[in-house]
DNA sequence: GTGCTATGTTGACGCTGTCAAGATAACATC
DNA sequence: GATGTTATCTTGACAGCGTCAACATAGCAC
């Protein structure tokens, strides 16, 4: 496929977010150039241009990997028992492992470059929020609803407590008012707030 | 002082910051260039470098006065009532206003421009941490540590709600999850998370 | 006046994203 | 099999960026 004395690439469009993804977990979205990225894919500066119509387009389409997995997350995200405290630690865990493991992905996903610097495709518009969508409906349906006090959108319960995880996140990983070691302690934390906001009659002692 | 014909320019250090904070708030820190900074100053490219070793250097400063205006807000909050509930609200409210009146300042502030990719200033990094000392004390002496359930540390919360709003704000600010119509919603749910962390026991129904 | 230092200038370098124009290969049609 | 169309890849070029080196000017101390 990728014989070097070729002419054509062969599948230059995969090749690229192949290494795209490495560079960008190696070095961040700063180290992330297209030339550079050309340049280990083994083609001249202005390839990529044929696969993807900018660089914000391959960002994007990088993005979108990411919500994709994210969202297997969420489809294994169970909050279904009697006590959902469980599932929702789980869930906190797997959310903050899933961010840690890729810091420079998260950010991307998450961070300005896309959402307010660059213009987010449709496309990834629609997987980003159809991960959140699954959230909230999570939250409504997986028996939280149940718990839910009277009057209590479980809309806005899904915002509060996505935001206080994604805060948690960017703190940590930004490394400003939270360290690594921290997180366990912080995670547990988060957990219990949450938790406040789905099942306010019971509680932790 | 920034007479037109003039060689020196009088201040340049003060001007420079003044007008990299309007650049910021206009444009953002992408639109924020030494070069383009250097011209509106009415001078030369390199001018900056005689105040400012770097562009690293001058966007931490600028990020400095963002945290010095932020302790001011840290230093009205009041949660010494019997209720903590309305300080608490009122000061949940006074952040998110301060990162919606000039959010390029805020994202500066916080981003990973200067605490991931860049290096922050010595003395960025403690104006910043003071701010959150500020904070957790807060928490700690104005009459919240005596409504926190045993074993739960004031670090802990603080960390905890800081991320809370901070993770609000991003999503607001990037329009990934909360819009902007859904702020008021969003901040009271916020609030009520961050009372369920603190005063357990009792609670809205 | 003389010299030192702070401040401001132009020139240059390597990096970036992206456009235009031309080269090459693959593939469809006759 | 020849021909033309299209997808893909190439080099060349441009403007913008941060920053360094070398030089110019002004202010200030002596």
């Amino acid at each position: 496929m990728t014989q070097p004395g070729r002419y054509h690439h062969g599948d230059l469009h995969a090749a690229l977010l192949r290494e795209a993804a490495v560079l960008l977990r190696e070095q961040g979205v700063e180290g992330l150039s297209l030339r550079r990225l050309a340049e280990r894919a083994g083609v001249s500066r202005t390839a990529p241009y044929h696969h993807f119509t900018d660089k914000n387009a391959l960002l994007c389409a990088l993005a979108e990997d990411g919500f994709r997995r994210l969202d297997r997350l969420m489809e294994e995200a169970d909050f279904r028992a009697d006590d959902p405290e469980p599932g929702l630690r789980r869930f906190v865990r797997g959310y903050l492992r899933f961010a840690c493991d890729d810091p420079e992905q998260y950010e991307l996903m998450f961070g300005r470059t896309l959402w307010k610097t660059g213009r987010p495709t449709e496309s990834l518009t629609r997987v980003a929020h159809g991960c959140f969508r699954r959230y909230v409906d999570k939250l409504q349906a997986d028996g939280i609803g149940a718990h839910l006090p009277g009057g209590t959108d479980a809309l806005r319960v899904a915002q509060a407590s996505w935001a206080t995880l994604h805060g948690l996140c960017r703190l940590l990983l930004d490394g400003i008012y939270v360290d690594r070691q921290d997180m366990e302690a912080v995670s547990d934390q988060a957990v219990a707030l949450m938790l406040a906001a789905v099942r306010p009659a019971e509680r932790t002692p």
